[in-house]
DNA sequence: GATGAATGAGGATTCATTCAT
DNA sequence: AATGAATGAATCCTCATTCAT
């Protein structure tokens, strides 16, 4: 993953966007427990931790913003209704997204893991909405499925999506190069085809067919 | 999820195998950073952190210790390769296992997330195996799938399977019980189901339309 | 004792007044290291602790200013020489007042304590005149004391006054509201035939004799 | 007050001791807010400050062991009934240890100011023997005063005695040398007159008349 | 093999204060 | 006159680790 240069103080952006970038980046990293204050500081410019407690109560409460901020952004990349026209249409923009800034998928799965039992349901309250999302977009597809499966088929679909590129480093094992294009338009084809599959679209097979002739 | 009982010194298990136990569940839950060497004592019910350096040289290598145990329960789950017929009994295996330990999903997914950049590439070299066998049981899917997305669908299907588990607390928000026995068949059934449409074995079809009748 | 309504800026109080009313309140209750320059804020109604400094200094100034004001108030209460006439109407005066400001005892009881070596001599200074004006209303009472026990004297009267108010909250043990009326009524009694009794004026144990009958 | 040396860890006292000697000097001298667990570490010549968590939970459990122990203290010096003939023994005895312990009056003090609404109501648990000691003492006082007079006399008694010693450094202003033997001395003899009148024990007056000459 | 004690470094958070607006 | 922002130093407390017993 390219490294991102280091958030300055001295841009023209508000201090607390500011802020939540370095966050973002380092809890996606390293995981809520694994950041401290001074690394945030650090990693933001600012010259003393003091001052992002000017801008967030505390931790927790900074930890919730760079979640919520991220969540919203993937959110809003998922709103259309998984009518078999439309579901490669999502699929892309996911990918697009995701393979510019896959930290957020990890900050994601990382947040997932720890909710609940660990840092209170507040992270719960937080990820809802992008299962319920896709839920909700898979709610025809009871062609190939029955009507209980349906949430396991919906989780299942956003973990084939998210893995991926939260795990993108350890992939690198035997895919090379995971986040580059390259290997990025190839987990695309593979994500088409195998939401095609799984939803019974039909029309994909033969597309494929196609290709691989 | 049923709540184990905490380990206690006081069993005759050796002292080791109950720290490795303590620590694992702790670990899983919040994480390499989220524990501390004096959570791991007190979970253990050993009345002093120095007794922990007794067995174990310091906290990475406490971890490691616990990883490795963990991996190789794993892996020793998979090792036949996925011909058609045996895909099942590799995927009931796998349920049957995490379903009473999801917290190993836990461990590993967290593993996976912290690799390298944070933790060192120790944790790479223990989940290797993970991943390089489903890749190796799936040399032979070249029916539906081109060479170069068979280390994809290894990942894809890895994911799938793991994720379920590893965030089952989660699910709960639609999924009831994701851990409960119901939950858990439901879950076999969809992952027979997928696994079977990913990999082109046209007999499943049927059968499930079997099933629904 | 009668909960005060927190300090508005919003009255038509001078701000600075309005300050040095909440840290009144505050130092009183929780002394000067207690107390932070935000909680005066807070109590104050203020929006930031900046706006402090443009009234004061810094927190000793500011202290300093609350405890001068206190003092004053005192000093005032008791100016008049102890003869045996009159020693009756300073109690009453002093117990009128602190009976309705306890707060100030306490204020003034911890400034005693903090002083020289922590607070340094300005606290002394202005605690001087309290002590000075008593030990000077003392002068006459040489019928019953030596001249050198004076000073031992007038240092007894000041704290059997002062500290009832000051601990009032502790006395709650065994007397019942120490700060009610009643309670103030009987520790009038009580403090008036005290000090007839110390400085032998002979006219009040019949006065109390008759009461009582 | 006599500088004490350093407490030296060292020494042969159990560090646990060492830290309480340290921590009741400096709680004594400048309050609860006003020490820092720097303070007592560096008072006590550990080298770290994580060593005093080691002996006490935290601040608060660090403070009140040493409240305990001092209030246990004066708690053993004031055990007998207030016979006339035995309330100049009891004098002298809290004489004599307050006047080599002035600080621990100080300590008491500032506890007794910080009850309840600052530092909850353990300090009153801890503070409750004194006074009520006091008042037990001085049930057969009823010959000058009524009987929901004591309570009122106990405190005061209890005020006059202490208060002495708890503000000698303020009464250096008109007490030269106010814990210097001869002080201390005319302090005794003021007090047990003082007392003498209070609970009205005619053969201290006439003494006194006796001494005089 | 287990424990009590000690410790340097670092954890989150708050302190009093200043400066620009 | 009031505020938002920033900051160095300090707050309490926990971290992983070591050593003597």
């Amino acid at each position: 993953m390219a490294r991102q240069a280091r958030a300055q103080i001295d841009e023209l952006r508000p201090t607390r966007d500011v802020i939540l970038d370095a966050a973002e980046r380092l809890f996606a990293e390293r995981g809520y427990a694994g950041v401290s204050m001074r690394d945030i500081t650090a990693e933001t410019g600012l010259k003393n931790q003091a001052s992002l407690y000017h801008h967030f109560r505390n931790k927790r409460a900074l930890y919730q913003a760079v979640l919520a901020r991220g969540v919203s952004q993937i959110t809003t990349l998922m709103p259309e209704p998984a009518r078999s026209m439309e579901i490669d249409n999502n699929i892309d923009r996911l990918l697009d997204y995701l393979g510019q800034h896959p930290h957020l998928a990890r900050l994601i799965q990382r947040a997932a893991l720890d909710d609940s039992r660990y840092l209170g349901s507040t992270v719960r309250k937080v990820l809802n909405p992008i299962y319920a999302q896709g839920r909700q977009a898979l709610s025809g597809a009871d062609a190939v499925w029955e009507r209980d499966e349906i949430p396991h088929l919906a989780a299942g679909l956003y973990h084939l999506i998210f893995s991926y590129f939260a795990n993108a480093e350890l992939l690198a094992v035997f895919i090379d190069d995971p986040l580059g294009p390259a290997a990025v338009e190839r987990q695309r084809r593979f994500l088409k085809a195998a939401v095609a599959l799984l939803l019974g679209v039909q029309a994909s097979a033969p597309a494929r067919q196609a290709e691989r002739v």
